[in-house]
DNA sequence: TTGAAAGCGTTACCAT
DNA sequence: ATGGTAACGCTTTCAA
């Protein structure tokens, strides 16, 4: 049997005052119509501290028709990703006395059902997760709908959702800093390891975003870009069909005529991939070829050697998300953010060396 | 500007009948006072279709003080885990009209605030993750007192709160499936690498259940074990200490005079490592060695060949965590369960082979 | 079989 | 500067 919790009439009784006294007190709530004065003001903070009282959100939560949660619809896809997301989002929503809650799916259908329930839950914000998952017409068209009303919705990680604030992973800064990087450490021959249709800018936006800063990069210093465009995966999984496919656009790299020195790969999946086919031709990582990899924290830190790499800023990307929402809940001004990504270095990228030189152009 | 949604009054006026009987209809109240004609039945069933009404999940509340929100404090260790676990609640509580509510903490610290914030949100219910956090003392001491008042309070992965039901790995049984399964693929010498303090039952009962189940099946077998220690690990971090660590173990392991034909290795990321170490001995798994990996799933995709392993069952264990909770709430007997992790076959075990028999005893 | 009234804990507004 | 009162949307209980 859990103990009565205190109510605001309890300290209100205890301290000789109404109501709506405590209530002013406890929420420091300075431009009230209700003014206290100092002394009452003490003795309501300590019968309440006394008393042990926290104030119920239940009776906030009706008394201002706000729920104070901000809702996560999140694909169970790229389920890694979630937990950073969540305090992302959590860093934001405390001070605000908001709490996340969170509706995982995993296709079009319970991703329809967990959207009805995040809303049957009175959400007062929504944070959507749309990344990697071929967009639902249907819920897509939902959610534009809720959108359109002035409902807080927040699209994460994709760019499925018109007409809505969202915040992305910033692709193209990320490949020009992945870029400069291998460049300042002097390689001149730099490879790219992108998705096959990356050059479809409509609907592969990611792909071309990293491709267009890595180029953007290369011409500035005057040097040809060398793409070795990977095969699409379809199935997601549990990502092994990414690591042969990063494996496959190894093979094609070594067949060059003219072997890059580093090589940068869009998926730390991918670029595991692409180690294991020099490894297996016996090229030594970072020795012969640097190798950067991007995206995906998890992987990044299980190669021999560990890769490094540019690893989405998740944490940052769910506060991101969590001000954007609270942006347009308390009508300021905000915008779509594009999150730049985290620099994690280890030890898949060396300088140039003069043997690497030699083997180049023999 | 939302619309304004509408309430149980305008079903109720829209319907003819008073708010009572919308209330009771709706949620099928059988045994209510409130007894409703089929005919009224219908018509406000259909009233309420068309003015597209879902109750208020507040005012609901607030009158049966009942926040429907089932909390889950988690460590940021685990993340990788989280979303998992997550969806396993949601399983469970979703037809029950709960929905979870996340609390992710990094330290003891952060912890005690989470948990607090928890209760300030009227948390019906409380699945709390200790694993792999040295549960600190104050927080444990929080959490039996919550516990003790009869609120249903849960531990998940962990043994640190007393008195407390909760759900954990079934250690031994996955031990006796592992080893069983080698057993039946022909190895007769097979061995199990594990944390070093393993026998130190109190403390390290994970790894000592493990090795119980090892032991047990070996035993009924008659062959004896060959327990490989790996070095513990302090910073659990990004994991790569517990690559290194299995690095180490399969060093020891090459170093035997009698070589295990297979290899049992508690934490995919030490069989990670210990696959790395052989393969840089120029053994190949798993023609030369097998290697079955157990407990985190992210990992176990990534080697080459991809590691047959036993992986938590992170939603099944959600799941678990959910029932119990759900019945201290009604009252149902309930108690402590251990999940069986998941099977997963992949490359990095295979049947004994005539070479591998030469090999061991020439 | 139904309606009416009270109450859940809080906040907002209007009096004093 | 402070207190009273109504309201939020729903459920529960009692009366009809």
């Amino acid at each position: 049997m859990a103990k009565q919790r205190p109510t605001i009439r309890d300290v209100a009784l205890a301290a000789g005052v109404s109501g709506p006294v405590v209530s002013t007190v406890l929420n420091n709530r300075t431009e009230s119509t209700v003014r206290v004065s100092p002394q009452t003001r003490e003795r309501v903070e300590r019968v309440a501290r006394e008393l042990n009282y926290t104030p119920s959100i239940l009776g906030r939560s009706l008394a201002q028709q706000k729920s104070y949660i901000v809702g996560l619809l999140l694909s169970a896809v790229n389920s890694p990703l979630a937990a950073e997301v969540i305090r992302g989002v959590q860093d934001i929503a405390s001070p605000q006395r908001y709490s996340p809650m969170v509706f995982i799916h995993g296709n079009p259908e319970e991703e329809a059902a967990e959207f009805e329930r995040s809303l049957d839950r009175r959400v007062d914000a929504l944070i959507v997760d749309t990344f990697d998952t071929p967009a639902d017409a249907g819920n897509v068209e939902a959610y534009r709908n809720l959108a359109s009303t002035g409902f807080p919705l927040v699209e994460l990680f994709g760019m499925s959702i018109p007409d809505v604030l969202r915040v992305n992973v910033d692709f193209e800064a990320d490949a020009r800093r992945a870029t400069q990087h291998l460049l300042e450490l002097g390689h001149r021959r730099i490879g790219l390891v992108v998705h096959e249709h990356y050059h479809k800018k409509e609907t592969h936006w990611a792909g071309w975003g990293f491709y267009s800063g890595y180029r953007a990069v290369l011409e500035k210093a005057g040097l040809e870009p060398i793409v070795i465009p990977a095969p699409a995966v379809t199935a997601p999984g549990d990502g092994l069909a990414f690591i042969e496919s990063g494996r496959y656009a190894g093979r094609e790299l070594l067949a060059l005529a003219e072997r890059p020195t580093a090589v940068i790969s869009y998926s730390n999946r991918r670029a595991y991939g692409v180690v294991q086919a020099f490894l297996s031709e016996g090229l030594k990582v970072p020795e012969d070829v640097s190798v950067l990899g991007y995206y995906e924290r998890d992987v990044a830190v299980l190669t021999d050697p560990p890769l490094s790499s540019l690893c989405v800023a998740a944490r940052e990307a769910g506060q991101a998300a969590a001000k954007i929402a609270f942006g347009i809940m308390q009508r300021k001004p905000v915008e779509t953010v594009a999150v730049a990504s985290e620099w994690m270095p280890r030890g898949s990228t060396s300088a140039l060396s003069a043997s690497q030189r030699n083997t180049i152009r023999p």
